[in-house]
DNA sequence: TTGAAAGCGCTAACAG
DNA sequence: CTGTTAGCGCTTTCAA
């Protein structure tokens, strides 16, 4: 066991007979040092198993070298891909990642903001909840680095990494128009969020794009939840009027949907075609296993660090951001991704 | 945007003018300040925004608050749940939790260990590869505190949180008996790690315990992967000789017995009845909803966190760690959840 | 109840 | 090529 008391640059410099100038050189690899006393200081840092303290050396450099991730909740299934894609990227650049869930609580995301804020993180990563435009405002009045992620609040400075939500669910009905459907029904996402808003746009627009008729009664309010989906499947079923497809704003509604068609024997696809938004790892599991929007998920994730990385460069070079240094919002393609709930028959 | 050099204790000692020494009293709430100057300081503190620079105190008082959470993947069903629980129990005593995942590879393990050590994490939460005690015995030596979480690497001084994975398998087994079947098949899982091993022994002693015959046949070995658990099935069917029952030792394989099952239109539970370990979330979104062993995840996260974070005051108090402090392992209890997949016909 | 001063472990001019 | 010195922003004796 033994206390150890760790090991400090200032010991190093002594086993070595020089000064903690030099130690503190060859840590960190400049070029004036002479090469026989590199070598000597590097042996007995290595014989001592010597490692810098880092807050030390981030005090002075004023940097950590780690960045925050603030999402939702970690639990919700189309994170982890994204908060593994932070981390790789992170990884790749020596960055550690601190991560928070504030389930979308003001409150939380204020609390989890000012904790990393103190521990001085070089900047964020953020996934938050629409009402909080005033917490991106104060972040921009200090300065801070940050990226938005999946959701962007609008009429921020900060630059998002996204998909085009709109666009993604146009191009799911357009699928399902193209297959010759057309009485589509449409579940939607949470309209209080941008995300549930642009994708029930999306889904109006192909429908009008193709002539089809676009009936209010064909689209149910849901809130991204399984069960949302299954109640408004319920509706469907209750109002004895079912359509030929339905658009689920995400997978897990659709799975909400699969589980009413299973208890009132309806066949999908056989009876009805289903196409969900997402592609969480779980709707390729399912039977019938879900055509879907894929998010790259992954991507985002590894796209959004970089950007955040880059970023803190910037600022670091030039002491501190512009608005001209922000990069302009970087939005990903969605991909159709076909499987059982919608296969011919 | 504004550069706004960040502000220091100094700023606000001067505009109070008191001295950083008092500033700082009332940043750590001691008593002995005058209620008057305290408000005073409180005021300007809140006025100008300042929040204390955490390096500097941390440098100080030798003291990060943050712990690292280090697990194979975060996108492995698994761990989502658990980081949950490790960061709500980290955030109720104001930790915050750097993560990173290895993917079980040793070189990663020891990279993001040391990256932690640097940046001096109060401790670490870790579900390492079997082959890694040599970082346990060099992370021992440097006292550095350590809980470890589902799976345990043997004749380590470390505390572990898990749960029996033999008995827990066992119960699975014992259940299927209960329920009449006689003829019951296992697919392992990777017989490299301890649980896969654990799980095996339980199925056969309950096998055993319950006089009934122990078929080596019986026994497929599987990796815990969905396809492995599709491969088993597919062996099963190719023998023409199907079980009553078949314990998988995760839900993973169980789902890719359903898969199988249905490619073969055999009919679970009618046919065969299944069970899984883990409940994992996705087990009860497939059909038939998979009756499993549930692991306590997030509770296991947050016992963790709890551990670690006592052995960390522990630490903080007495300078440092030896042998008595270390807690006994905590075994949590995994609960059989029924579904489906075990339904009565 | 308050303040001066030393120091946590490191980096970065500046001088030699 | 190397060392001296002055901090980084905070806490903590010690004295007043």
């Amino acid at each position: 066991m033994a206390a150890g008391e760790n090991i400090t640059i200032k010991d190093i410099a002594e086993r070595c007979g020089v000064s903690v100038t030099t130690v503190s050189r060859v840590l960190n690899e400049k070029p004036d040092v002479n090469d026989e006393t590199r070598a000597r200081v590097l042996k007995v840092i290595e014989d001592s198993n010597y490692r810098p303290n880092g807050m030390a050396r981030s005090l002075v450099i004023n940097q950590t070298y780690s960045v925050g991730l603030i999402i939702p909740d970690i639990n919700n299934p189309y994170f982890p891909e994204v908060a593994r894609g932070v981390e790789d990227q992170a990884q790749d650049s020596s960055y550690s990642v601190i991560f928070s869930s504030t389930d979308n609580k003001l409150e939380q995301e204020q609390e989890v903001i000012d904790l990393m804020l103190q521990k001085r993180v070089d900047g964020l990563i953020v996934s938050l909840s629409l009402a909080n435009r005033d917490i991106l405002k104060r972040l921009e009045s200090r300065n801070i680095p940050v990226v938005q992620l999946d959701r962007k609040i609008p009429d921020s400075i900060y630059p998002a990494v996204m998909i085009d939500n709109q666009q993604s669910a146009y191009k799911a009905v357009q699928f399902l128009i193209d297959e010759g459907y057309k009485e589509i029904a449409h579940i939607t996402g949470d309209l209080q969020t941008v995300p549930g808003q642009d994708r029930e746009d999306g889904y109006r627009k192909a429908i009008l794009d193709n002539d089809l008729r676009l009936a209010e009664d064909m689209i149910f309010e849901g809130n991204f939840s399984k069960r949302s989906g299954y109640e408004a499947m319920e509706q469907m079923i209750a109002s004895g009027n079912l359509p030929e497809a339905i658009f689920a704003a995400n997978d897990m509604m659709a799975l909400g949907v699969l589980e009413a068609c299973r208890h009132a024997e309806i066949r999908i696809p056989e009876d009805l075609v289903l196409i969900g938004h997402d592609n969480i790892s779980i709707s390729n599991l399912v039977y019938p296993a879900l055509t879907t929007m894929a998010q790259p998920k992954y991507k985002l994730g590894r796209q959004a660090s970089k950007m955040l990385i880059d970023l803190i460069n910037i600022k670091q070079k030039k002491g501190s951001l512009d608005k001209e240094d922000f990069f302009a919002d970087q939005i990903l393609e969605t991909k159709l991704v076909r499987r059982g709930s919608t296969a011919r028959v």
